[in-house]
RNA sequence: GCCCGCGUGGUGGAAUGGUAGACACAGGGGACUUAAAAUCCCCAGGCCGAAAGGCCGUGCCGGUUCGAGUCCGGCCGCGGGUACCA
């Protein structure tokens, strides 16, 4: 970081003195200011329209990094501009504070999660608050707070009661070793991250919320979300992925007990001719089945449950197949028989855990065919195509799989020979398997039931208790929250033993039957942390309510006007958040216009910085700190890989503290520097070059403005004028550029702004306005500058609450424009005509025109396009 | 693997299908100064040229168009997500 610092400029004369900027005393000044004038406190208004301005609330880390300072100055931004429109502006601040790290960094370094993570909040908003945002901190909470995740626990029984949650059995990744549940996270290569041994999957009883009844809901509804980011609704739509397709059974020949049949969905029923073999999942009843008096079976899909759960790893996995041995008769012919495999690719969780396989129209198909020597059978080829560029995948070719709506000849087809592929291909095949009584058609989603189960201490006690004569009991809402215990009955929670510390609680697990009284047991799974970020949006509305809102709050300050956030969030936390407010719309906490929570959302770009990796022996990624690398080595001679961008985390070690520029150049520079330059939804790659220019810029700013505060200069009619145009010029650009989240082309138009400023000979009351002007532009973005080059100009009140300039819009246009000329597309001229002037006046301009001439070089043009004021292309 | 993005000078980036490189950073030159800092002015995509000007140029290949950084198809590279990281 810069050795510069704003005190140690030298005095040197008058002058000098009056255009000194320091950072330090103006913002603290004017954050008094504004607190003690309470305008960032949030209150209903009967002649305000409302605005909710929303940044993704933090998980607390312990240290605030750039891409905070990004968010919430982005937020920030709008919030302060929303207040100077005349928005009674709802801005609220929390936290995220449940999770992993606590219990990782208890397990590091001993301590407690609970005050690891208190001090973590404390600490960091020590560290947001000079940054001067405009948040009513007195809404302020954690998602660990009893009083939130005790609401959260009713919005559980509330779930519960409509038939929104269930239990079911799913599986985790185990650590056979550790005897422990893992996260994903804590897989590394299909093995467990302290153990070091390969992961298996283990079944546990675990409650699910029904988001999948609202999938249809769900993805109809993204349609009206026109203020979302067009690749975030695209990203839901395939995740929801609503597929038609059939449904139907395979009889079996000689099936095991009652197994008599596999039932089977396909979205490409057309290609059923083709069909070779049939697969079914190793989690499959009839796999189950059969494993049981076959030891080489069983032994496959014990494999087969080894490794990790993430559909990467599935997916990325060997496709294996074991023969069962069975087979099925094809629907449309008795006595041709397909062979059964157990296949490792295929999920129980998706469709009916079974499929057939068509090698020749799916690639993956076409490998196990191959690697199984299965029968492959073409049922259509290309309509046209060039001779000879189709191998049939039965001679060598690769799977032919035509884009949808392709025009393709159907040799085993349902529905005459040439046909579309695709959507017209399935419905046709759909009425024919049905009108032949083969199965019918049917819309499945790829969505999946949400598991909010985890083993772990650091969440939201799920309210329900295990009774042997009632089964499960949910808590009675009067004894919520179910509060977390702090120790584990007189000794410290130990994270050092494997599991979770609430199983083995011995007063907090052993309770009484809320139904019957008797002696019963807790539910130890804690919520998913993704369950406290699904409604906190509503809470702020009314964060001291007695139920989970309130509705009278709900009902003014719902929908959030501006959610920013990180893309990283574009399918899970959304997705889920839509979900929340349908099922809190449906017992009675969320009015039905809150069904759609967020009307725009704009997704920022994330900071990244280079991480400075090395293996350990087991070849695992170990990261290090960038100050114990030096000319790409370790301290002891270890060569470190640089790896350029990557997402900034505090596991990856390449987190880069704002608090020094803070401190250094303060916080207005802070806020400029991360909005400029680059676009908010794109990544930004972290330099620490450039903070110290944008300090100088702000001092630049502050140093004009005190001279143009001090100047007495006569009016000028034609300089003002022009000046007045550079001014309303900026306000258009500026407010546009704020409205479309284009803050570094706003930034890059007040660059423009103030060196107009700075060069015009304008007289004194043309540049104060001016320079108010660029004050009130500024203050979105710096706002302790702004309050101070305000007053100094004798702005009435704070510019904070000022209104928002307006841009005269007779003083936006010229009256004349510059038009290049190209000839054949290049560029050979420009010419300068009124902005009104006719097409064929141009034209006779620009062919007269010297260079225009010489281009041509006696050349007759064939077509001149003349675009009004915009470019004239002259075509030889 | 699959889904979604992104790729422009030395750097960050700008550009409703219409002059590619606005605005900055770093750099070079100059003014002021005993000197430095600060400040102000000027230059600056690459190649050729004294200049005028010319040619090339937005990851790669191809297409649509009078005109493509922008639209379409196919590659390559990087990033995000992939349901227990938040």
């Amino acid at each position: 970081m810069g050795a510069y610092h704003p005190l140690e400029i030298e005095e040197q004369g008058a002058e000098r003195v009056m255009s000194r900027y320091s950072a330090a005393d103006i913002e603290a000044k004017w954050q008094v200011a504004w607190n003690e004038a309470g305008i960032f406190r949030a209150e209903r208004s009967q002649d305000k329209p409302k605005y909710y301005v929303l940044e993704m609330f933090p998980y607390p880390s312990g240290r605030i990094h750039m891409g905070h300072v990004r968010n919430y100055t982005m937020g920030d931004v709008i919030a302060r501009y929303r207040l100077a429109t005349g928005h009674s502006v709802l801005h609220p601040m929390g936290w995220d504070a449940f999770g992993m790290p606590a219990e990782n960094a208890a397990m590091a370094s001993g301590g407690h999660p609970k005050d690891w993570t208190y001090g973590n909040i404390a600490d960091m908003r020590g560290q947001m608050k000079p940054l001067g945002l405009s948040i009513d901190w007195s809404r302020e909470f954690a998602t660990c707070d009893p009083e939130y995740y005790g609401q959260q626990q009713a919005l559980f029984l509330d779930f519960l009661e409509k038939g929104l949650v269930y239990r079911k059995n799913a599986v985790v990744n185990w650590d056979p070793v550790d005897m422990t549940v893992l996260a994903n996270e804590q897989v590394i290569d299909g093995k467990g991250w302290r153990s070091g041994v390969e992961v298996e999957k283990r079944e546990l009883t675990q409650w699910f919320f029904k988001i999948s009844e609202f999938s249809e809901d769900l993805l109809e509804a993204l349609d009206g979300l026109e203020n979302w980011p067009a690749k975030v609704r695209l990203m839901q739509e395939n995740w929801i992925g609503r597929s038609r397709g059939l449904q139907f059974a395979f009889s079996l020949v000689d099936g095991p007990d009652g197994h008599d049949r596999i039932e089977v969905y396909t979205t490409r029923p057309d290609t059923l001719r083709g069909a070779s073999f049939v697969g079914i999942s190793p989690d499959h009843p009839l796999a189950k089945r059969l494993e049981r008096d076959n030891a080489e079976l069983a032994a496959f899909n014990a494999e087969c449950r080894k490794g990790a759960t993430t559909e990467e790893a599935l997916e990325k996995a060997e496709k294996k197949g074991f023969d069962t041995g069975l087979t099925v008769r094809h629907p449309f012919d008795n006595d041709w028989e397909l062979p059964v495999y157990v296949a490792n690719f295929i999920l129980m969780d998706y469709g009916t855990g079974a499929i057939f396989g068509c090698p020749a129209h799916d690639q993956r198909d076409l490998e196990f065919a191959r690697k199984y020597d299965l029968p492959v059978a073409t049922v259509f080829g290309p309509a046209t195509g060039e001779e000879g560029t189709f191998i049939p995948p039965e001679e060598g070719g690769p799977a032919y799989v035509p884009p949808k709506s392709e025009t393709v000849n159907y040799i085993r087809g349902f529905a005459g020979q040439q046909a579309q592929s695709g959507d017209e291909a399935v419905e046709a095949a759909v009425d024919f398997c049905e009108a032949n009584g083969v199965g019918q058609g049917v819309t499945k989603y790829r969505l999946r039931d949400w598991g909010l189960s985890r083993q772990r201490y650091w969440g939201c006690p799920i309210p329900v208790v295990h009774c042997e004569t009632c089964g499960v009991v949910p808590e009675k809402k009067e004894n919520l929250p179910v509060e977390l215990p702090y120790d584990e009955g007189g000794t410290p929670i130990d994270f050092s033993i494997p599991g979770n510390p609430l199983d083995r609680h011995p007063t907090w697990r052993d309770c009484a039957c809320p139904s019957c009284g008797a002696d019963a047991r807790r539910e130890t799974d804690t919520m998913d942390t993704f369950v406290d970020s699904s409604w906190y949006f509503a809470r702020f509305t009314a964060p001291d309510a007695e139920t989970p809102t309130r509705m009278e709050d709900a009902e003014y300050w719902m929908n959030v006007d501006q959610y920013i956030g990180g893309i990283e969030h574009a399918i899970l936390h959304l997705l889920y958040s839509r979900f929340f407010a349908r099922a809190m719309h449906i017992c009675g906490h969320l009015p039905e216009k809150a069904i759609e929570p967020f009307d725009a959302l704009f997704t920022q770009g994330m900071v990244t910085h280079e991480i400075y990796q090395t293996k350990d022996d087991k070849g695992r990624p170990v990261y290090h700190l960038p100050e114990d690398v030096t000319d790409g080595k370790l301290a002891d001679g270890t060569p470190v890989q640089i790896i350029p961008s990557a997402k900034m985390s505090k596991s990856k070690k390449n987190v880069v503290d704002p608090v020094n520029i803070i401190e250094a150049f303060g916080a207005d520079t802070a806020r400029w520097f991360v909005l400029s330059d680059s676009p908010p939804e794109r990544d930004v790659e972290w330099t620490a070059a450039g903070a110290e220019a944008t300090y100088k810029h702000l001092a630049r700013v502050y140093r004009i403005v005190s001279e143009i505060a001090e100047d007495t200069s006569p009016a000028n009619a034609s300089e003002d004028e022009a000046l007045a145009k550079d001014m309303h010029r900026a306000i258009h650009d500026v407010t546009g550029g704020v409205e479309s989240f284009g803050f570094n082309a706003a930034i890059a138009k007040l660059y423009g702004f103030t060196n107009a400023l700075a060069r015009s000979g304008a007289g004194a009351e043309a540049k104060k306005a001016a320079a108010k002007v660029l004050a009130q532009l500024m203050s979105p973005m710096t706002p302790h500058l702004s309050e101070e080059l305000w007053s100094v100009l004798g702005g009435e009140g704070l510019v904070a609450q000022a209104p928002w300039p307006v841009a005269d819009e007779a003083l936006l246009t010229d009256d004349s424009v510059t038009l290049p000329i190209q000839v054949n597309g290049k560029r050979r001229a420009e010419i300068s005509v009124p902005k009104d002037m006719d097409k064929a006046e141009v034209e006779k301009i620009a062919l007269s025109h010297e260079a225009v001439v010489r281009s041509l070089d006696g050349a007759q043009p064939k077509k001149i396009i003349v675009v009004p004021g915009r470019i004239v292309n002259v075509v030889v």
